[in-house]
RNA sequence: GGCGACGUAGCCAAGUGGUAAGGCAGAGGUCUGCAAAACCUUUAUUCAUCGGUUCGAUUCCGAUCGUCGCCU
């Protein structure tokens, strides 16, 4: 009965420029924002995460921004769960979604659905990753082999971390997780969805990213780090890029100038893995930034594609 | 000007008379409850240049160029 409510996807590698362009869309279109964001979530992170400025927040409505705290952890599952119910509410509106981020699983769990089973337990986790590190990840994986040999066919025995969650999900389920994860539905199979990818030649990016980076650091995101020192971060929000690499900084242990160059390396790296994730998907469609970054232009042809 | 050392991928670097370790950076990829995470794959027909010795040289010899150090 939804199907054909509209949302539209702008999603992309980190400094791209998402964040204008879905907010000059969400004012042309009448649209509120998705952020599909893993970072911006947390509310004692804004210069690190680069969460739009408090004019575009206060001009459009943004969602998904500020809804946890770092000492908490998050994850896709509870994402998802928040945001199908934010573009229930805003297409009840008559106001148009647009899920505007970069964090590839988010956007994938969010069109394609999340299988419902398979809750998260700390306590096996942590027995399981005793268990590899007593007796090594082969032996974990061997368990998996045992229980799910396709999923285990999948899993490089190395990947601890995708061990141990396929392991928890058939330990506690009764079934292999390879079963289980066929079992979901999303947005896609609901709404009349459009996917944009923003596209920038590789240097082009590159140079961005160097350049927010250094804003990162005039805008103070050394103080924000280290206001953090004392609080004790969740294991989801300690992986926010600048927080390492500040604290090494804060510790002694090198120049400023060797934090902001590892920043620049881990976002440029995660730029290619974001690129990864998107180039893969058959539904996306990209559109090139011309070499003015003229976003408008962009914009306009998004609106012209589905509303003329 | 003389003497000595060195010159191996974008960077650092090992190495042998029989056909080039490794690390970093880069590139490509995987992904269903930590995802800005975790993991995987991949990089020199060639060892400064030219010539010589040799069945065969990056490895030995000579010259040239370059870098560094010491001496005058």
């Amino acid at each position: 009965m939804n199907s054909n409510k509209k949302i539209i996807f702008i999603v992309g590698p980190t400094a791209v420029g998402k964040t204008d362009i879905a907010f000059l869309l969400a004012q042309k279109i009448n649209g509120e924002i998705l952020s599909c964001d893993s970072m911006q979530v947390y509310r004692e992170i804004t210069i690190a995460s680069n969460k739009p400025s408090p004019e575009l927040l206060a001009a459009v409505p943004h969602h998904l921004i500020d809804i946890v705290s770092v000492i908490d952890d998050f994850d896709v599952s509870e994402f998802n769960d928040r945001a199908v119910r934010i573009v229930e509410d805003v297409c009840e509106k008559d106001r148009i979604p647009i899920v505007a981020g970069g964090s590839g699983l988010y956007v994938q769990i969010l069109l394609d659905g999340i299988f419902l089973s398979g809750e998260k337990d700390e306590a096996l986790r942590r027995q399981l990753s005793r268990e590899a590190e007593d007796f090594g990840n082969l032996h974990l994986h061997a368990q998996l082999e045992k229980v799910d040999p396709q999923s285990a066919a999948r899993i490089h025995p190395n990947d601890r971390k995708k061990i141990i969650r396929a392991l928890e999900v058939c330990l506690k389920e009764s079934a292999p997780i390879s079963k289980i994860q066929k079992q979901r539905t999303g947005l896609i199979d609901k709404y009349s969805i459009k996917v944009y990818c923003i596209h920038q030649p590789r240097e082009l990016l590159y140079r961005r990213i160097e350049e927010r980076v250094e804003e990162m650091f005039a805008q103070g995101i050394v103080e924000e780090v280290a206001a953090l020192e004392p609080v004790k971060l969740s294991k989801t929000a300690s992986a926010i890029i600048g927080i390492k690499e500040i604290r090494g900084y804060l510790r002694g242990e090198y120049p400023l100038e060797r934090a902001k160059e590892l920043m620049k390396r881990n976002t440029r790296r995660l730029a290619k893995r974001q690129l990864t994730w998107f180039r893969k998907d058959p539904r996306i469609q990209w559109l090139t930034l011309s070499k003015d970054f003229n976003k408008r232009a962009i914009v306009d042809e998004i609106e012209k594609e589905n509303y003329s």
